[in-house]
Formats: structure tokens, C-alpha cells, sequence
DNA sequence: ATGATTTGTGCCTGATTGTACAAAACATCC
DNA sequence: GGATGTTTTGTACAATCAGGCACAAATCAT
């Protein structure tokens, strides 16, 4: 076991590996190798190997891995051997396809507020839930110790939005709008932009 | 200029150069250098640099990169100086909340066409757009020469409905469901899945 | 006992990033 | 107008990082 210092390009993999096996999970498969685990997700045999080894010795030569045993594992390191309290900000379109989203629950997450700064929108619920104003958000995530955020608000708004919630002690951002967010360094944050995903593809057409 | 082989992952970081550089130009500023544009999207000045002399010489030293040529020639190495006709498959919250999303026009892709196969939506119509069979899918694809979809049906249907795609004529996938797709390597995919990009953060906590 | 699998890892190669500097462009000063 | 200083690019070189190969050791089936 070499817990030092992994690389983050190898926990971004970990979910990858994850996602697959509850996969095969749910299709009755106990369990696997890091062949077939690989030609599941199109990474090679040893490279995965290699990452799960990191973490100790989770397999058994000649038999491969416990898939149970190995989601446990893969869990705990990702810590999403829990459920984490999510907020949503921003209630356009995205912001309710997200709250009305029901693929969190069995891998970690859990929606429990939304918030918008448009007086139409405050006091509507979504889901069981009740949008709640921006004015509040500060509190109520201090309040609850929200640590993860998912940020759907108009690119002008982005910055500001994410400088209250790191404000408020939110150490996780996942960004929906188009531009970088400067946040300080013990906050992460992950981009989902469809358009740059596209333009990544297009070098190639 | 060395445009024999460029690795994938500065084409990944070529649309994320270009949205600075775009955001950079609604500020009314027209020129920059690698260590301004480096701050903006927290990647070295270096790193920059090297990666646009992949392409050719597009800066001066001593007084940087104009925008507007800079955004030129990196549209025109990601193939966005033109417009790509892309289709939504899967009109349920996330497809809905895409095809209502007006922030691809000046980005090099335009919605052209949505798929359902659910009868409640066939003929149903969103932003001025008919939702049509997934029977009249491959035929539709063919016919226009689609060659970028995104795709948003449940992962039990996935993988099939991404047959048809590559079968029809795709060549770059957008997948939001939560699994690997297989296709054809000259076929690209992204991957959009929320839980994933939050897992690779939940480790850091 | 033999053969087939499959892990974990040492080693090597190739890919990626960082450092540093010559050359070019420009501004300023006298 | 020429000299000097500042800025900034493009790139050579160095250092680090990541991925592939191959194999000993362990497991299991026959």
C-alpha cells in the first residue's frame, strides 16, 4: 500500500471503475478480472491493476477480484461510503433536471436544497423540495455544513455565486457555466460544459 | 509547426483556451499574453505557450497574442469556424433542458433535430423544435449527414440507441448516461455523468 | 502433478510538464 | 534618433510522470 500521494489523474479513475462494477453488480456477476473490467470500460488489464494496487491488495491471483469487496473498497476511498448532503444553485432548466434526477442516491449523494434568486421561483417546490431564496443560502449551508455544491447559474453570476459558497464552507463545486471559477486551493471544483465537450470531438471529424 | 501528431490532451485544452479567449473578447480587450491568459483558466503561462506553437507562430514577442487571430486559428484547428448540425436523443429533463439551451449558437453547433420514442412526446414541439420517432432516427441522420448527437436516454438503452447512431453515420457522441459506450474507434465519445465528476472530489474531503 | 488464470510489481519507454534563455517587439529616456 | 530596459514568445533541455510489458507467485481445476 502506497497511500502517500496518488495521483489525482488515478482518483478519476476510480469512479469509472466503480460505475462499472456496480454495474455488473446489478446484472448478478460477483466476480471479475481487470481483463474483463477493462474491455468494459476500454482501459487496459494493467493499467487498472495498477491504480487498484494502490490501495493495497484487493485481488487474489489466479481468481481476480470480489466485486462486493472491491465496491467496498472503492467506496471508502472515495469516501461515498456515505451519503452527501448536495445543494443545487441556479433553477433553470438544468437546475431542475438535476433536482428531479433520481441516479444520486446509490452512489453518494443526496439533493436536499435549491436555491434561485428569482421571486417567481422562491417558495415553488421541485421534487418535495423547496427552492429557497440566494439571500439565504450562506446560512442554511453553514447551518446544514454543506460541503458540495452543484453551480447552474448564468455565466455572469458564476463567480460571485462560488465565492459565497466557499464563503459558506462548501469545498466542492461541480460548475455548469461556461467560464473557469478562481477559488481558493483546498476547494475543488469539476467543469461540465457540453460545448467544450463537443469541440473536443470535432478536432477529429 | 508540427501538425504531425498532436496528443489528445491538448486538444482537450484548446476549447477551453478559446472560451477565455472569447469571454476575454465581450470584455472589449483584444489582446493578451500566456501568463494574463494562464491566470484566467489556472494553467501555466508555459504550458500556453507550447501548446499553440503546436499549431504555428501566433504570437509576437514582446507583445503577445492578438484575440481575435488567436480565436480564429484555434476555431479553425477545432473544425468550430463553421456551424455543426448536432441532434438530442432522449427528451426527458436533461434533453429537454439542452435543446432549450442557447449557449452552443456562437460555440460552432446548432440543435437541429430531437428523438424520443416515447409516443406522449413524438410530434410534441421544443424551442420551435418537432420531436421526432427514434424509428425515423438512422434515416433522418442519413439524410442531413449528422454527424455529432447527444445522447440522453436511460443507460439501459444506451448502448443500442448508440449503435444506431454509429450506424447512421456519427462520428462524436456526447453520452449522458452513466456507462461506457462502445463504438468503433474512429467514432469519439465525451462523457457527461454527474456522480462521476462529484466522486473524483468526495476523495479530497 | 500439471496446466490455465490472474494478480501485483519491477523495469523500461514514451509522454508530459517545467525551466531557462535567446530573440524579437515595444516603450521610454535623454 | 539611438540606447536602454521591459515584456513576451518559442524552444532546447531537463525532470517528472504515466503507461505498457513481462514475469514470479498464487490460486484453482482437472
Amino acid at each position: 500500500m502506497n497511500s502517500e500521494k496518488i495521483p489525482d489523474i488515478i482518483i478519476g479513475r476510480l469512479p469509472i471503475y466503480l460505475r462499472a462494477l456496480q454495474r455488473l453488480t446489478d446484472r448478478g456477476i460477483h466476480n471479475t478480472s481487470s481483463q474483463e473490467l477493462g474491455e468494459m470500460i476500454g482501459i487496459s488489464a494493467a493499467q487498472i491493476r495498477k491504480d487498484i494496487s494502490q490501495f493495497g491488495e484487493f485481488g487474489k491471483q489466479g481468481t481476480g477480484y470480489s466485486i462486493p469487496f472491491l465496491i467496498e473498497r472503492l467506496q471508502g476511498i472515495l469516501k461515498v461510503d456515505r451519503v452527501w448532503d448536495v445543494i443545487v444553485v441556479g433553477m433553470g432548466d438544468i437546475g431542475h433536471a438535476i433536482a428531479g434526477y433520481n441516479g444520486f442516491v446509490n452512489r453518494g449523494f443526496k439533493v436536499t436544497m435549491l436555491f434561485d434568486n428569482s421571486p417567481d421561483k422562491i417558495g415553488q417546490k421541485v421534487n418535495e423540495l423547496e427552492i429557497y431564496s440566494m439571500d439565504s443560502m450562506g446560512e442554511r449551508v453553514r447551518q446544514e455544513k454543506v460541503k458540495i455544491a452543484m453551480l447552474t447559474v448564468p455565466a455572469s453570476a458564476a463567480q460571485e455565486v462560488a465565492n459565497q459558497l466557499v464563503k459558506a464552507g462548501v469545498k466542492a463545486i461541480l460548475n455548469y457555466a461556461p467560464l473557469h471559477l478562481s477559488v481558493p486551493k483546498d476547494v475543488r471544483v469539476q467543469h461540465i460544459d457540453p460545448a467544450t465537450h463537443l469541440q473536443r470531438m470535432t478536432y477529429y471529424l
